[in-house]
DNA sequence: CTACTTATAGCTGTTTTCAGCTATTTTTGA
DNA sequence: TCAAAAATAGCTGAAAACAGCTATAAGTAG
C-alpha cells in the first residue's frame, strides 16, 4: 500500500483564490490537490465518489451557506478535515463554524506562512486559527456587546421569556406586569437590537449571546 | 508604578484543588494567586472590588453553572481572562464556554506542564486548549445531529428567511408561493420542532443549529 | 437640583400569526 | 408501480404582535 498523501480539497467561490491556493500547496511534495470548487454542491457529489483529506472552506458560497455545507461534509465524511477559510471576522460566525464541526478558521488575509501552517496544524488533528482569529476568539466581545444595545435588567428578563416562547400575557401574568408594560418593554426590544420582529430578535439576540 | 504581575484567582468548589493550583504557581515568581473560592457568588463578590488578570474556572459549581459565570465574569470585568478548568469533556460545554468568553479550556486530568502552558498563553491573549480537549473540538460529532428533526429542504429554506424576520407574506412573495403554502410550512416548522410560537421555533432551531 | 433613564400603564388600529381543517399535484422510495 | 411524503393551495376565526402615540412615578448621574 502506497503511503497516503494528505489530500486537499478547496471549495471557494473565487476561482482566484482556488488558483493562487493550488499554486501555493503544489510546491510542497506532501500534499495533492484533489479538487478546487467554486461550488457548495460540485464538492459534495465529489466527496460521494472520492476523498479529500482536508478541505479548505469558504464561507460565503453561491448556492450554499458555508455553515450548512460544513456540517454536510462532516456527515458525508466524517475524517475530512474542514478548514475554514473566510473573510468573515464575526466571532459568532467562527464559533458557529466549530459547532459545525471546522477544525479552524483561517482570514483569507493570512499570510502564506500562516496558511502553511495551519493546515499542517489541521492535518495534525489539531484544532488551528490564524493570528487574528485567535485574538477574536479570545477578546471578550469588547465590539459586538458594546455598540449592541445594552438591555436593561428588565429587558434582559422579558427577552428571556419571548425566546422561551412565553407571549406578552403571559409575561405580563407571571411578572405581575400590565400587558401595556410588557408590550413596550417588547417594543424597545425590538429598537435596540434593531429587529423587525420576534423572529428577527431572537436571532440577534442569539448571535450577540443575550440569551 | 510597579509592574503588574499576572494575578490569578482560582474556582473550584474542591478545595484539595485550590490548594494544588495555589501550591502549583506560586513556584512561579511571575503569578501571585489572588483568591481561591469554592462558590462563584464569592467570586463574583470579590471582582467587584477587585482584580484578577486569570481565573481558573470550574464548571461544576455549588451555586450557580459555570457557563452563566464565565458570562457575569466577562460583563463585569472584560479583561479577565477565564480559563475554564473542567472534568466535562462534551463538546457542546467546551463550545458553549468559548461562546461565552472563555480564552480556553484545560481538563482537570491535564498535566503539570500542560496548565503552566495554557495559563501562560492565555495570558498572551491566546485562546488554548489542552491536548485532549483540542482532540474533542477537532473530531466530528456523531451522536449529536443525528436525531434532531430532519427537516425537508423547503421547510430549512422558509425557516431560514422567517429567522431572518420575513413575514409570511414576504417569504411567499420571495419564493413565488401562495402565503397560504408558506403558512402551512411554518406549521409543519412549529409542529416538527415543538415550538410554541416563532420566537421558540428560531431559538430551538439556533440551539439545534438549523438555522 | 435637574435632566435622563427606567419601569410602569394606557389607547387605537392594522398586520401577522396560529389552530383547525380540506384537498390536489408532484416527487420519492420501497 | 404503488404508497408515502412533500409541496402546493385554500378557508375561517381567534389570538397575538406591532406601530405609533401619551403619560407618570422612581431612580440615577452629572
Amino acid at each position: 500500500m502506497l503511503q497516503r498523501k494528505n489530500t486537499i480539497a478547496i471549495v471557494d467561490d473565487h476561482p482566484i483564490v482556488i488558483e493562487g491556493l493550488i499554486r501555493l500547496l503544489s510546491k510542497k511534495p506532501e500534499y495533492e490537490i484533489v479538487g478546487g470548487f467554486t461550488r457548495g454542491e460540485e464538492f459534495i457529489s465529489f466527496l460521494k465518489k472520492a476523498k479529500a483529506k482536508i478541505v479548505l472552506l469558504d464561507i460565503m458560497l453561491p448556492d450554499i451557506n458555508g455553515m450548512d455545507l460544513c456540517k454536510t461534509i462532516k456527515t458525508i465524511s466524517p475524517d475530512t478535515v474542514v478548514l475554514a477559510f473566510s473573510n468573515y471576522q464575526e466571532r459568532s460566525a467562527i464559533l458557529q463554524m466549530l459547532a459545525n464541526g471546522a477544525s479552524g478558521y483561517l482570514l483569507k488575509e493570512s499570510s502564506i506562512e500562516e496558511i502553511v501552517i495551519c493546515i499542517n496544524e489541521a492535518l495534525n488533528g489539531q484544532i488551528t486559527f490564524s493570528k487574528i482569529v485567535k485574538e477574536i476568539i479570545a477578546r471578550p466581545q469588547l465590539s459586538e456587546s458594546q455598540d449592541f444595545a445594552q438591555l436593561t435588567v428588565r429587558e434582559k428578563e422579558i427577552l428571556k421569556l419571548i425566546a422561551d416562547g412565553k407571549t406578552t400575557n403571559d409575561i405580563a401574568e407571571m411578572l405581575f406586569l400590565s400587558k401595556f408594560t410588557v408590550e413596550n418593554h417588547r417594543k424597545n426590544l425590538l429598537q435596540k437590537l434593531k429587529a423587525k420582529n420576534v423572529a428577527d430578535l431572537i436571532r440577534h439576540a442569539t448571535l450577540q449571546n443575550l440569551i
